[in-house]
RNA sequence: GCCGGGGUGGCGGAACAGGUAGACGCUACGGACUUAAAAUCCGUUGGGCGCAAGCCCGUGCGGGUUCGAUUCCCGCCUCCGGCACCA
């Protein structure tokens, strides 16, 4: 008997499928399309773990499977090759970006044949080719063009370690989400891109999506949308006004003071002459602190300006402060402080001794302790005493408007995108500042604007990015008036090259648009995306904003890239996320030596439910191994002297294709590896032909080599991924004989094998002789039976 | 604080729609094969009592609904992830 040699199977069929071109795609075929697709990763100096290798098993799992039901699949890889490793790299060794990414990608590309992932590599894309990013920095331009990217001064998150600025989704607990360094406020003259215009059209469209619950939260929540309006007070002795922004219209009688931002261009106009030294003392306080140290304190401070206000609706005087609890980019950077029914006002008025009248008390019950944040029932606060508050706001702002002094607001928390990058690696921004012109957008036909190479890469950190000093290539041409100009100097951020390239795929090597009409609309958008959560507000996000621009430019039909997302569990080593720093990386290249690919591929799924966390155990893969092993050897035993099927073989396979699919459908891998499993230890020494050809069938997607080897065995042409994915026949999925657990109160005393259809007569009779059923129904009378047939029989006594 | 996901044997985990809790795998133990070991194969493996038949306990904790609850309801504890002065 031949021994399971998975060095050499595994490298038979990875240079057969080479050389048959297995796994090429007919991108015009008839056949019915799935794209399924991974979030292409970043090719780092490291390789891959066996993390990264989940979600790409699970998805090659998923592309297998849909290739055997008949579908033309597109499953395809590519490199998200821009960004600061690499540029570092350039920085300390002196390696250019471009020599260190291909170094890299070839790396990952090995390790990724490795899987045996049915990858069409023609299809490979690299966002740091010319030829791709001409249609990144093309996509730019048609922004530019509909007034969605623009160039503005604005404070905007700089993180110092990295040299360049950030957006705010990049910037998490107040510190880089790369490096991990507090990022600081600077002013900067910015690209931005208008993504808030898109607000709306991004939160109410998540409703569509076929996502995890957690990452639609995710992005409702960094959306932000809330309702309210803007009020405007006047103030005493001043002809200035304040806008505020408030969600509670309904407490503006219990408004007893007003809070500006430290920020706030008006509190300079306002400051009294007496509190001046104070206010100034406070704003210099609060600009020191980083953004850790500003959220790390919830104790509130602030001073008197020493203004007043006028409360629109009853002419009440109230005082203006400045504290560091407002925020100065949201809202107005304005809020009026009612203490009463806001805990954050609430405990300013409480540490300052301002007044604190409540205005709203439950519909039902006592006047409740303060602050009560909940909507209620007016009270003190005139003639709209009594109304709800839902009325009362609906009221309130209708009649302050007709003195136009309220307009109902929608505002969200997610501000406009910081587009640019004071670095070197990543695609210029395609925008020429010209003398005379002004700023001009790059020709299309001009497009690529290529990255020239640099001496120096390290960024000036005055924001000012490399580029800045290559004279030759900065100084050029007015694609306008012909005249001298400069080109822009910042580049794109990292997220710009993968917004959209799932489009690219469809058709990489189009020179004349970014992809045709036609394979847009056969392929996209992505049935299935497979990645991290980690991803689940920026890349996301972005990408989703993007589409619908494309859409609302009539690139593409759809406003939702992805239908499907599935986000893999991270696999943790010693209970924590692997890491060259940790030292808990476990490579797979030794386990794909040691065990082979196919056992590798099968362990990530076997090792539980896909979208939870899960630990690795090196003693786990072994039992994965031992099972393939077994599997080769029923093969070995059974082909050599094959028996005849019979009625319960078929029962068996029948019942597998129907776990097996039902298990694969519903994403529940590990137990379709399991339900091999126990196939394997219902089906005897041997089995007939036909029972094997189903095994193999039904194993492929998930040990892709094996089968090949299998299926040659069995006498058929390769490729298995040519065979056809059967199906189960429900007759045969009925059992004939089932067993019924005998209960007494409910509690299991015993059970018996009858017919599928016994009647609760033939059950009671069954059980006469089970010694725990007599026990426990001795002296006692029944008084009543629940059946349920093929599950339980349950004796009520008394 | 808010949102999301968890808590089941020695371990990873299973249980479709309220119906035999612990499938499957790992570990451990016992046995077979072997001069021996490895590998492989067979058996046992939630805890307790018992020679056994069998009995009691058991899905984070406390209640409830039900003939019957890991599953549904109420109130907690705890772990992980996300957000966090957004007016």
């Amino acid at each position: 008997m031949e021994v399971y040699n998975h060095k050499a199977i595994e490298k038979k069929w990875r240079d057969y499928w080479e050389t048959n071109q297995t796994y090429k795609v007919d991108l015009d075929s008839d056949k019915p399309k799935f794209y399924c697709l991974d979030m292409f990763p970043y090719p780092s100096g490291s390789g891959l773990h066996v993390g990264h290798w989940r979600g790409y098993t699970l998805s090659d799992v998923w592309s297998r499977y849909k290739r055997l039901q008949g579908y033309e699949v597109l499953h395809p890889m590519g490199w998200d090759a821009f960004g600061l490793p690499a540029e570092n790299d350039a920085i300390q060794k002196g390696i250019h970006p471009t020599v260190s990414t291909a170094n890299n990608i070839a790396n990952f590309k090995r390790q990724l044949k490795e899987i045996g992932a049915m990858y069409d590599w023609e299809l490979e894309i690299d966002t740091t080719d010319p030829e791709y990013y001409k249609w990144t920095q093309w996509i730019f331009l048609q922004m530019y063009k509909h007034g969605l990217a623009y160039r503005q001064e604005m404070p905007i998150n700089f993180c110092p370690s990295c040299q360049t600025g950030l957006a705010n989704e990049e910037v998490v607990g107040g510190e880089c989400d790369r490096c991990g360094t507090p990022v600081e406020k600077r002013n900067l003259k910015q690209w931005m891109l208008r993504i808030t215009k898109y607000a709306d059209r991004l939160l109410e469209s998540l409703k569509t999506l076929d996502w995890p619950e957690k990452v639609l939260k995710m992005q409702e929540a960094w959306i932000g949308r809330s309702e309210g309006a803007e009020i405007i007070f006047s103030l005493d002795n001043s002809e200035q006004k304040i806008t505020v922004y408030t969600t509670r219209p309904d407490t503006l009688f219990g408004a007893t003071y007003m809070v500006l931002a430290p920020e706030h261009p008006l509190v300079e106009k306002i400051t009294s002459a007496s509190q001046k030294s104070e206010v100034e003392a406070y704003i210099q306080k609060t600009e020191s602190k980083s953004a850790v140290e500003r959220m790390a304190s919830k104790e509130k401070t602030g001073v008197f300006t020493g203004a007043y206000a006028i409360n629109p609706v009853n002419g009440k005087k109230i005082p203006i402060w400045i504290s560091d609890y407002v925020l100065i980019d949201y809202g107005s950077g304005a809020i009026m402080a009612v203490p009463a029914h806001d805990e954050r006002d609430y405990e300013f008025a409480q540490e300052f001794d301002l007044e604190i009248i409540p205005v709203i008390q439950p519909e039902l019950g006592e006047v409740p302790e303060l602050p009560f944040v909940l909507d209620g029932k007016l009270i003190n606060s005139g003639v709209y005493d009594g109304l709800t508050s839902a009325e009362a706001k609906e009221k309130i702002v209708a009649d302050l408007k007709a003195k136009n002094l309220a307009e109902p607001t929608v505002k969200y928390k997610m501000r406009d995108w910081v587009f640019s990058r004071q670095r070197y690696w990543g695609e210029p921004i395609p925008i020429v500042h010209c003398e005379t012109c002004g700023e001009v957008p790059v020709n299309e036909e001009d497009l690529p604007v290529r990255l020239p190479d640099v001496e120096n890469y390290q960024p000036s950190g005055s924001g000012e990015s490399p580029l800045a000093t290559i004279t030759d290539w900065v100084n050029t041409t007015c694609p306008k008036c012909g005249g001298p100009a400069k080109r822009e100097t910042n580049t794109m951020p990292q997220w710009a090259g993968s917004c959209w390239y799932f489009l690219r795929y469809t058709d990489p090597k189009n020179n004349n648009e970014l992809a045709s009409k036609e394979r847009i609309n056969k392929w996209t958008p992505v049935d299935l995306y497979v990645g991290g959560v980690e991803h689940a507000v920026l890349h996301l996000l972005y990408a989703r904003f993007y589409t619908m621009f494309l859409k609302d430019i009539g690139v593409v039909e759809y406003d939702e890239p992805f239908t499907r997302l599935f986000n893999q569990g991270m696999i943790t080593k010693d209970g924590a996320k692997m890491s060259k720093s940790k030292g808990n990386v476990v490579n797979p290249d030794e386990l794909v030596e040691h065990y082979g690919a196919d056992s590798l591929r099968m362990y990530q799924l076997f090792i539980g439910p896909p979208e939870i966390d899960a630990e690795w155990m090196d003693s786990g893969i072994e039992g994965v191994y031992r099972f393939i092993q077994r599997v080769w050897n029923l093969f070995q035993r059974s082909l050599a002297d094959l028996p005849e099927p019979t009625k319960e073989s078929e029962r068996l396979r029948h019942r597998l294709i129907a776990t097996v699919t039902e298990r694969i459908e519903s994403f529940k891998l590990n137990t379709a590896v399991s339900a091999f499993m126990e196939y394997l230890n219902q089906v005897g020494n041997k089995v007939d032909r036909q029972s094997l050809e189903t095994l193999t069938i039904l194993l492929a997607p998930m040990t892709p080599h094996l089968a090949e080897e299998l299926w040659q065995m069995l006498g058929n042409q390769p490729s298995v991924f040519d065979a056809q994915w059967p199906e189960a026949d429900p007759d045969l999925l009925i059992d004939e004989l089932v067993t019924v657990a005998i209960q007494v109160n409910g509690k299991t005393r015993g059970t018996v094998e009858v017919a599928v259809d016994a009647a609760e007569d033939d059950v009671k009779a069954a059980m006469a002789d089970i010694t725990a059923v007599k026990n426990a129904l001795e002296d006692k009378q029944i008084v009543k039976t629940i059946y349920v047939p093929g599950k339980i029989l349950n004796l009520v006594v008394r």
